[in-house]
DNA sequence: ACCTGAACACCGTTCAAGT
DNA sequence: ACCTGAACACCGTTCAAGT
């Protein structure tokens, strides 16, 4: 699975590959540069050949999560839509991975890593005329906000699944996989937004006119 | 200072207040179980009386450097002006002290403390006839965008400090302090949801009055 | 170029026991 | 009610040395 072809040793590539995989199945606190090491049957002082720090191999994890952010397709749908199908899309990348909200969280504050919204958004905004700087902080109100919610969101999830014995268990079947339906707030709260980025290009465009 | 009255130990508020000095002293990597004790003039193990973990004690760190939210007056503003007002208090609590928002964004997102702008903000919207579940989005998405911006910030401005010697040093006296002209786009950002806001309530009740 | 082996300087938490 | 003393089971990082 993560072992190198026979002869080379590992690549950055490798050890990223295997700490998001260890991150999705323990947890970001049992993530340990001992944990990584021991899973590339290797040494910890070895890890410290690929990255300098600790925080830096967890940004190449980060990055790995918002990778599918670069494939949206964002083509012939208007500005407020775009806005709506990235945040959806970076809500599901952070729940893809257990902890994936946190971790992202933590670097884009350490400015390790770009913005998953930014440079995607304003191809749409560009297109459609509105001023860059609108769409600089739209693109940041989004990108906290979704991450600040899914945060919560995926600590209440991994809550529940810990104290899930406890209380009312019976369900639907698979109930944990699918999401559950506090995605209308979620929606709701994009919308409003995407509304007022729209309010800031009208009063924009009225002051530019007159 | 932190040192309680004599004949008496500690108590739970001595022990908060002093986490929050050593926290504005040192920063949060620092801010360790050994450093609050000692700073108490008292064994580790004796800070487990009063909060049964670490995460905990640092709730209550969160919870004092929210405190001044509650303050704000909120009467005779409209709605807009009130989201615009608790957003610009709430950066301000952040920046209060060093790592603020960071350790109050994990405090958060582990539900361990309250929202510090739900409450204040809903004594205005239903004042002005919002229904409460558009004020909750709002509420949510302001707190969201404001810490997650603060945090970047802060982590910004902490770096610079340290590397503060290499680059350009000469700006205007006393800069440190003074914030720096980024609160222009956090200002937008706040009218934006005020705006999207507005939109939704609209939207509302113009469904209502069909 | 990539890794080993061993050490350094720490962590948070527990628990019996004291007063 | 509040704290001591000592231990347990870990951490991230460094560095000389190997191949």
């Amino acid at each position: 699975m993560s072992a190198p072809a026979s002869g080379r040793r590992h690549s950055r590539d490798d050890v990223s590959r295997t700490a998001l995989r260890l991150l999705d199945e323990y947890g970001l606190p049992d993530l340990t540069m001992r944990a990584i090491a021991t899973s590339l049957d290797v040494q910890v002082s070895a890890l410290y050949w690929h990255f300098p720090n600790k925080q830096s191999l967890l940004a190449a994890v980060s990055a790995r999560i918002l990778g599918p952010m670069d494939q949206v397709d964002v083509e012939d749908l208007p500005t407020s839509d775009v806005v709506r199908l990235l945040g959806g899309r970076l809500r599901e990348c952070l729940l893809a991975y257990r902890d994936g909200a946190e971790l992202v969280s933590s670097s884009l504050a350490l400015g390790l890593v770009d913005s998953p919204v930014q440079s995607q958004l304003m191809r749409a905004t560009r297109r459609d005329g509105v001023p860059d700087p609108l769409a600089l902080v739209a693109a940041e109100t989004v990108m906290h906000y979704v991450v600040g919610f899914t945060f919560h969101e995926q600590q209440r999830l991994s809550a529940d699944a810990l104290g899930l014995l406890d209380t009312e268990t019976s369900l639907s079947p698979d109930a944990v996989s699918a999401p559950p339906e506090a995605g209308a707030d979620f929606a709701e709260a994009l919308t409003m937004i995407a509304d007022g980025l729209d309010a800031a290009v009208r009063r924009h465009t009225a002051r530019a006119g007159r």
